[in-house]
DNA sequence: TAAGGCCATGTAACCGGTTACGATAAAGTT
DNA sequence: AACTTTATCGTAACCGGTTACATGGCCTTA
């Protein structure tokens, strides 16, 4: 493997030349700069990339730690942050935290010299473990969390108001019983959605203690939920679940079991996964532009990487759209439903 | 920033004991090693995995170079390259070639000090690119592409073999007329599902020349497939697509138009996204195991990494196993369709 | 023709670690 | 007590680039 010093001895110049003859200064001879590169090509010489970032004290990368890999949210994640990463050159380094605290630790300080910024998700639990590994000397932008008591910039999903609206659509279109099916209890996003649940049905069905079944954002969660709705034990008109997957798991044993729905439950979910418009009957949802959450994170890191110093006041909250489908009786007519428009930035 | 030469100063030590202790050498005294620690711990020093890397000449990361980052697919390989690699403490440096040539190639040059190995997924057009790029310095192993004239260890799927099969399974069931919708022309697996599909209706029908209708893998021109279809030019009475979500699109086009299915059409995919089993009528397709990919892909490369010489010998082959659902008129009683059991190696 | 300026080039220090090698001191041997 | 062995430690070179500063050639200008 060439170094720069071999390139530099075949063309018969010093190493300064030929590091500014490849790097395209403007202080170098066209002759110099053609010996130079003759000897690059013979030699197929590439920088070293690690020794560059050594001295430029950059590395045109930046560190993606995500608690876990898996499921469709993630890769929308990546995929919108590469499209932002790679129209500026930059490349992406992942991390998983795999969920413990202390594989999340380690993943922080493994990229120590390795990255320019960090985009980070924390995991569900124990958020404050960021304060303690985080760097304040390098940029960092956090995932769907709410990172104002590190007074970080962050970009998150406004859960509360999400579940909300969805509850006070179903509540809207005539359901009494409207149950909620909720998500890992330690998950902060299922919590939120919860909470907005609970408002929803206090504030618009004067229902202060609303029936909550556990679930822990698997199919097979929200199927086990389901049974006890068949099974009668609980008696509901509507259910509203914490994410799409629980609510496609109910629809399944809903209709195994004979139940029509809309007709004697409607059905309501969240996040919009692809899935979401076809499984039968399709289901409502509100609707998370995933990628566009790590889009913007991204290009809030680009802005604090020229130099900008962002702060948790330059957070951006999305807030979802409700997509009325065939699940609770198909779309409104007119916006009666279509309750929160995109808003970006909290402020 | 605190640097190794800080902790030293601030141990009162020199660099070399610092580096020693730090690292957990045994020939450093229980004191020397006390006092560096603590140092470390009041200057929070994180060695700088850069310049870590430079000394040592392994970056403990490999680089992933994919053409896209799309879909569950994609997702689904790096899951399982992570998982593989997060065993071994390894970290995962992705490169994305976003379809073009000159992406590709600077992709490549860019892993160089970066990563001490490459994990690549070729485009579909122009493979030979890799030759040119390609370093025989670095460990490489090849994903989704026979790489026999690279000599490089792969892991492919046999999608031939698969299309075969499945397309055997719809002329045993009772098809007559079987079409297909065939993926991007320029696309590699397109074009070998094409040819399985092709043999198998050659060999099965005595159909030398079956109706293929073009498509590019997204959902509407399955859709648009299907509209042919419906508008009675071509007569069918199965439709095999190249891939899950072209099928899910002709599925929805056919039931808007008030065919049954498989009643008066049958329709099978291929992939076995999580999507299939959901769709209703849920969809036969051939499984491809995609994370397998990924993780397998990740094994041959940590043993190149500790020195076993791979070559495109080393290969690895998935065979798609059919899975029988409702769109074909449901599972099989016994294992009458299951045709292919996946094989490790093609040697 | 000598002094001054400009420009291309080379030398060497540096980025932040690791480690070969030699020095020093403590321990063991006879 | 004199000598060898062994363990710990420090100095300095090195990984492969970048770049501040010094050098020397050539062109100006008086």
């Amino acid at each position: 493997m060439a170094t720069l010093r071999d390139v530099a001895k075949e063309a018969g110049v010093s190493v300064a030349s030929a590091s500014r003859a490849i790097n395209g200064h403007d202080n170098v001879t066209a002759a110099t700069t053609a010996k130079v590169m003759a000897a690059v090509k013979k030699l197929s010489f590439v920088p070293h990339s690690g020794a560059r970032s050594l001295t430029r004290r950059k590395t045109d990368t930046i560190g993606v730690i995500l608690p876990d890999l898996f499921g469709e949210f993630f890769s929308e994640i990546v995929r919108g942050i590469d499209l932002v990463a790679h129209g500026s050159g930059m490349h992406l380094l992942l991390g998983n935290m795999h969920g413990s605290a202390h594989e999340t630790a380690s993943a922080i300080r493994a990229m120590r010299g390795r990255v320019d910024g960090l985009l980070v998700m924390p995991p569900d639990v124990e958020p404050e473990l960021l304060s303690d590994n985080l760097d304040a000397a390098i940029p960092t932008v956090v995932l769907n969390y709410d990172a104002t008591l590190l007074d970080l910039p962050y970009v998150a999903i406004d859960n509360y108001t999400g579940a909300y609206a969805v509850t006070r659509f179903l509540i809207e279109r005539g359901a009494r019983r409207v149950i909620h099916v909720a998500g890992p209890k330690h998950n902060r996003d299922a919590r939120e959605r919860q909470r907005g649940f609970a408002d929803a049905m206090a504030d618009h069905a004067s229902e202060r203690s609303p029936v909550i079944l556990p679930g822990d954002f698997t199919e097979e969660s929200g199927k086990e939920a389901a049974r006890l709705l068949v099974a009668g034990k609980v008696p509901a008109d509507a259910v509203f679940a914490a994410n799409d997957v629980m609510a496609v798991g109910c629809i399944s044993v809903l209709a195994e079991a004979g139940r029509s729905v809309p007709g004697d439950i409607a059905v309501a979910g969240f996040d919009d996964i692809p899935l979401a418009r076809h499984v039968a009957p399709s289901l409502t949802t509100m609707q998370v532009k995933i990628d566009r959450l790590g889009s913007t994170a991204m290009t809030m890191l680009l802005r604090m990487l020229r130099g900008d110093a962002l702060t948790a006041s330059d957070a951006t909250i999305f807030t979802p759209h409700l997509i009325a489908r065939a699940s609770t009786g198909g779309p409104v007519s007119e916006r009666a439903g279509a309750v929160a428009a995109e808003s970006e930035n909290a402020g």
